[in-house]
DNA sequence: ATGTATGCAAAACATTTGCACCTGG
DNA sequence: CCAGGTGCAAATGTTTTGCATACAT
């Protein structure tokens, strides 16, 4: 139950985080721009507005409950946080999304930045190109 | 001679162009926003108006002169395109940012895009954290 | 000369914020 | 009840664009 999350950040329990939440985590796409999430409030006839989306990303970013991305273009995309750290392959066509994890990359990550007498906070590495479908 | 690599990708050689060149060849920084870059020709006399300086970047990573990354934050970096793909360690706290290439991790890319049915374009690997003089 | 570039101001965007009103506990 | 949350509209910061003028060849 959703609600639990909420409460253990210390956020309070309303109907736009809620259905926020929900969104990230039923939607077939997990990774979603603010706009499309308000999109899908609306269409689930909930008039919640785009700037309340903004700030519940904004507030469940912080409590690390979400992620945030920014790939290639203008705007983020938000998915869920649900702990297990992961990079990104990026559709330039379709804009399809699809997570990978690979040991030796992150290894060698903290291998480059030990090197560099870096201590890193953050990494992120998305690969762009064309799915198998858009070729 | 710069001159040479503005006419070669067909660009007329102004002043704004040579200028912004000469900024991101010899600046001791490699990675420069518009706004810096611009702050930098006002510094040198020069009455560039930012749209300017906007379009040339954008006609400049269209010809394949500069590279445009967009690093944590709200703007966009650019830096001279010299050919030799890297990926960047970004020091959150001073900004400093350490070039790096990693054979091993270039070719682990290749593999998981091959993998996944996916032809790679281009990819992005940025490390963030604290710098060895900002710990 | 003449097609391109430029500067300026205004527009376009995604995102944030101020404020009066509403709501959850 | 009352702190915190929300909607709306307006502000923000970056980047783009329209248009009249200026420049490179």
């Amino acid at each position: 139950m959703d609600k639990q999350e909420l409460k253990k950040v210390g956020l309070k329990v309303t109907l736009p985080r809620m259905k926020v939440l929900n969104i990230l985590d039923s939607a077939l796409k997990r990774h979603l721009s603010a706009e499309e999430i308000h999109n899908e409030l609306l269409n689930s006839g909930e008039d919640v507005g785009l700037a309340t989306v903004y700030r519940v990303l904004t507030q469940f970013e912080t409590a690390g409950l979400v992620k945030r991305h920014n790939f290639a273009g203008d705007h983020s995309v938000f998915e869920l946080d649900q702990g297990a750290h992961h990079d990104h392959l990026v559709c330039i066509k379709c804009n399809r999304v699809i997570e990978f994890v690979d040991d030796i990359i992150e290894q060698r990550q903290r291998d480059v930045a030990a090197d560099k007498g870096f201590q890193i906070t953050d990494h992120s590495l998305n690969i762009y190109g064309l799915c198998g479908e858009c070729q």
